[in-house]
RNA sequence: GGCGCUAUCGUCUAGGGGUUAGGACGUGAGAUUCUCAAUCUUAAAACACGGGUUCGAUUCCCGUUAGCGCUACCA
């Protein structure tokens, strides 16, 4: 990792936000919200986002995650002003803060095996009492901890909660929050190596970067108060907390692997539209409120990127845990892909195209008019490289139940072959004699043009799902569409 | 177990002391078409339970239940 970028001076007329993710694994569903909620808050208030990597647990942590990660928020099309700042590199900061909490009394050094703490919490366990540390070595006077440490004996460095009284913050989300400071134990600060614990590094961070408010996921309200309390000790003002509550699978459990996905560029994937993903996202747990009703009264859905922005609020974000649902994501999907003039959904359609392998034989020009042709049936874009193949070049497959649907009788086939023909001949092929030659043909031939109509489509697409006949046609050209119907008779 | 948070259709949610409790996804039915999707119409579907407060509670308070979170020298 290169030299740090710089920290802006904190300018506290506008907001300063971050995103912290650890990386120790890839951006999932979670953290991707919290994200999107940072960087619309910053949007909206024309505030500051700063991404921060939380890399202390160093065996858990890993470049490529953070790699993954920065993929991922860029793929959701958020961006940050500041950073990616890591903690890793920041340690200096860290044991500063920790020292001037130890000078002034509100840290000590403990000197407690991590053996002999985990036999204590076992034993605790074994008699239902609350496991939690007992403060032993909160009794050693400094000046003969400062001794022991001197000599070289590994100790942790402790915060020393208030024995009585209570820790209140105000949460911008779900208000005023108590709680009893005897409920805290006293949390460590630094380990042994020396390196700092999350609860000393998010708070000398987010004292340092300037962060008006902490948005973040409801997970972390248990560790407020403990991040409260060494504000409180620093004489530091607090920032405004926000927390988010979390979002569940279908079995209302936390969101995890056997739900599915977790992992956001898994959606990418499985076709997901970044657009339409965020909007599903900013939809979970928050909502616009009244400012989202449209004319007639109805509940907004679909919100643009910009829409998003100036609608966001704090107020907004729900109470209650999300469950993820796949269907409604599904449908954001479709909606997103349709409202796509065919240019936008070019380049989606092309990188899903270079995923699978595949490379569209005929032109850009000519690729944009399929799209924008079949876009209106597609869920995915998974479906532009299965069974819109044949839109886009001459290699695609039939569905066998197509297939055996319409092109099941061995006349249909006859007939159509002997169609290719009258094709080859139009002077103007264009809809309407495309129709035209097919319905004069059938009444010649004596059979329904339904019949011509459905082997057709299958001859010319593979697939017994397609637009109307005679706009693929169209869009296929007369030579295909000619040499595909003679074609027909080798088929079944 | 302790502490904390939460509770409106299956799901996402709006609303709020007096409403036919609204919308969206999904589901059912019908219409339409050249297949399918879309579209349109339409149907079913919710204030967790029990006590208060109040003329009146889904809304405010308390309790119960349930779910989730935290309870590490992880973050």
């Amino acid at each position: 990792m290169e030299s740090q970028p710089k920290i802006m001076i904190p300018d506290k007329k506008y907001p300063r936000v971050r995103f912290a993710p650890s990386p120790t694994g890839y951006l999932h569903v979670g953290g991707a919200r919290t994200a999107l909620f940072n960087w619309l808050f910053a949007r909206h208030t024309g505030g500051t986002l700063i991404l921060r990597i939380e890399d202390t647990d160093f065996e858990r942590s890993s470049a490529e995650m953070v790699t993954g990660i920065l993929e991922g928020m860029r793929w959701l099309g958020m961006d940050w002003d500041e950073g990616p700042f890591y903690q890793s590199q920041r340690l200096e900061l860290y044991r500063a803060t920790a020292n001037k909490l130890l000078a002034s009394g509100h840290a000590y050094y403990c000197f407690c095996t991590k053996e002999e703490l985990e036999q204590r919490r076992s034993a605790a366990a074994a008699t239902s009492q609350t496991p939690r540390y007992d403060g032993r070595c909160r009794k050693l006077t400094p000046a003969d901890a400062a001794r022991r440490k001197a000599t070289g004996e590994a100790a942790a460095l402790r915060f020393a909660v208030p024995l009585t009284g209570v820790t209140r913050f105000d949460d911008a989300v779900f208000g005023t929050l108590e709680f009893a400071n005897e409920e805290l134990e006293d949390f460590v600060l630094l380990r042994s190596d020396g390196i700092p614990t999350y609860h000393l590094s998010v708070v000398a961070d987010d004292l340092d970067m300037g962060m008006t408010h902490i948005i973040r996921g409801a997970d972390h309200i248990s560790n407020t108060p403990k991040q409260v309390l060494q504000y409180q000790a620093l004489g530091a003002p607090l920032p405004i907390f926000a927390h988010v509550p979390l979002i569940l699978g279908s079995d209302k459990s936390r969101l995890s692997k056997r739900h599915g996905a977790t992992s956001v560029m898994a959606y990418q994937e499985m076709g997901i539209v970044p657009e339409a993903f965020r909007n599903f996202l900013g939809l979970l747990g928050w909502s616009p409120g009244a400012a989202g009703k449209t004319a007639d009264g109805k509940d907004r859905e679909l919100f643009a990127s910009e829409d998003l922005i100036q609608l966001f609020s704090l107020e907004g974000i729900s109470h209650s845990n999300a469950v993820f649902d796949n269907d409604k994501l599904a449908w954001f999907n479709t909606e997103y892909i349709r409202a796509y003039p065919a240019e936008r959904l070019l380049p989606l359609v092309a990188q899903e195209w270079k995923r699978a392998g595949y490379t569209p034989s005929r032109s850009t020009e000519e690729n944009l008019l399929a799209i924008d042709l079949v876009k209106q049936r597609a869920r995915n874009l998974k479906d532009f490289s299965t069974a819109f193949l044949a839109y886009f070049g001459d290699e695609f497959a039939f569905d066998p139940a197509a297939v055996a649907k319409f092109l099941g009788d061995a006349a249909v086939r006859g007939l159509l072959a002997e169609m290719a023909e009258r094709y080859a001949a139009l002077e103007v092929f264009d809809e309407a004699t495309t129709e035209q030659a097919l319905r004069a043909f059938a009444e010649e031939k004596g059979v329904k043009a339904g019949a011509l109509i459905n082997g057709s489509r299958v001859a010319l697409t593979g697939q017994a799902v397609a637009p109307s006949l005679f706009a693929v046609m169209v869009c296929l050209g007369q030579e295909r569409v000619a040499q595909r119907l003679r074609a027909a008779v080798t088929i079944a």
